[in-house]
RNA sequence: GGCGCGAUAGCAAAGCGGUUAUGCCGCGGCCUGCAAAGCCGUUUAGACCAGUUCGACUCUGGUUCGCGCCUCCA
């Protein structure tokens, strides 16, 4: 059995699926606006040997993976370049797609797009109304924006551990006038002049950032799904506000069912010891980072440490992970076979191999079983223990050989 | 200011209350016609101060330093 470290809980967790067998999983996804960075990477290889080490253990994965194509900065570049959102959008989605594959990530199972689940939102909105959770706008000059109501929420703040009274002592918040609660955040906003937006209740307007997640995961995966991941980033307030949303719309006479019983964030990529981000400038595309090394050293580099740890980036680090990549490489020169049989758990290596996946997905680990491994075929020239360290590898694509 | 995470050898990075992590680099051998690869051996650890313990890198408390979130962010 799989344990998982459980931001929600703090710690390690048996993993125990909803369904026997079955894993539903969400993993919020990209904002299409640019290419992507090396933290996008990150997320979308760490999620993507999570997926493939539990269906190696035999799960039956649904793994959902949304793409955010409206919102603010969007709607900014596209402006800028003078083209439509779609067209900047569908660039983007491509080249993500490009990149992703690049790396030796599967597609998700489902891809939803933000601006194709609008009912979706606009239904969640309404429910939230009526429910007491959402009001809009206040004022007289009220302008069609819609308010998630936090303080309506009991559980607000538990996966961040964040208490709304240390929110608001915080001065870093925007004061809008219209909203009852500095802490209250927006669900839908109203049409500006000259930008997209969707016909509602409220008037013309876009979805909030965070409403689209909630009508995404529920509409593909239910009221309830097994593990929601996300950059470390999102834990706060994206995370903690789809609870908010969709715990809330979804009560029963005041009472909620919980949405996520496993939720994973993965630590950040960094840059001299600074997170890598768009607004620091300190980012790598993933295709600038390609022109320079193969899209597997890149690959061994983000899954030799530990999925939340942080994982500087530089020169120096990919040059040493395309040397310890090279060795595994050089060990199997040669001695290909049998690769396609099924591996034996009980075998103490693969055993070992296992345990490190199992224990919350420590690639390190598991690489330095496929090492000691390398060791002994590179002693014994062993076409079987080749074949192993091929097959393990293969189970959360570690190694593609 | 509030909340949280981290500090491991030259570099990177894990597990573990007592037994070689692993990879790169360095050093000494072996192998080879030379090299490459490989094999064997080997030097460098656990920020600091206390405590618990027969024994702590590993547990507890404190200190220092670094990072993240609290605003868009993977």
């Amino acid at each position: 059995m799989p344990k998982i470290y459980n931001t929600l809980a703090r710690e390690k967790q048996v993993f125990t699926p909803i369904v026997a067998g079955k894993v539903s999983m969400y993993v919020c996804g990209m904002t299409v606006y640019d290419y992507c960075h090396l933290g996008h990477a990150r997320v979308m290889v760490v999620f993507d040997m999570v997926s493939r080490w539990l269906r190696a253990s035999g799960y039956d994965v649904t793994y959902v993976r949304n793409i955010t194509d409206i919102d603010d900065k969007i709607i900014k570049r596209a402006n800028e370049n003078n083209e439509t959102i779609g067209q900047l959008t569908q660039r983007f989605i491509q080249a993500m797609d490009e990149d992703s594959a690049k790396l030796g990530v599967i597609r998700p199972d489902i891809e939803p797009k933000a601006t194709e689940f609008i009912d979706g939102m606009l239904s969640m909105i309404t429910a939230l109304i009526e429910k007491g959770f959402a009001y809009p706008a206040q004022g007289k000059d009220g302008h069609g924006d819609v308010f998630y109501a936090v303080n309506s929420f009991e559980g607000y703040g538990k996966l961040s551990g964040k208490s709304l009274e240390d929110l608001r002592a915080g001065e870093r918040v925007e004061v809008d006038s219209h909203k009852k609660d500095a802490m209250d955040f927006v669900l839908w906003k109203a049409a500006k002049p000259n930008e997209p937006s969707w016909d509602s209740p409220w008037g013309k307007g876009r979805p909030g950032w965070h409403i689209e997640c909630s009508a995404m995961s529920e509409h593909h995966l239910g009221h309830q799904f097994d593990i929601h991941g996300g950059g470390q980033d999102l834990q706060f307030p994206h995370h903690e506000n789809e609870i908010a949303q969709s715990e809330a719309a979804h009560s029963h006479d005041g009472k909620t069912c919980q949405m996520v019983n496993y939720w994973m964030h993965n630590g950040f990529v960094r840059v001299d010891d600074e997170k890598m981000s768009k607004s620091l400038g300190n980012f790598f595309t993933i295709r600038t980072v390609l022109e320079k090394y193969d899209a597997e050293v890149v690959r061994f580099f983000i899954l030799r440490a530990h999925y939340r740890s942080p994982l500087n980036y530089s020169d120096q680090h990919l040059d040493d992970a395309k040397l310890a990549l090279t060795r595994l490489y050089t060990a199997l020169r040669g001695l290909s076979v049998d690769d396609d049989i099924a591996i034996d758990w009980q075998q103490s290596q693969a055993a070992s191999f296992k345990a490190a996946m199992d224990d919350d997905f420590n690639t390190p680990e598991a690489f330095a079983v496929l090492f000691d491994l390398a060791n002994e075929v590179n002693k014994t020239k062993s076409a079987e223990t080749a074949a192993l360290v091929k097959r393990l590898g293969r189970t959360g694509r570690l190694v593609a050989a």
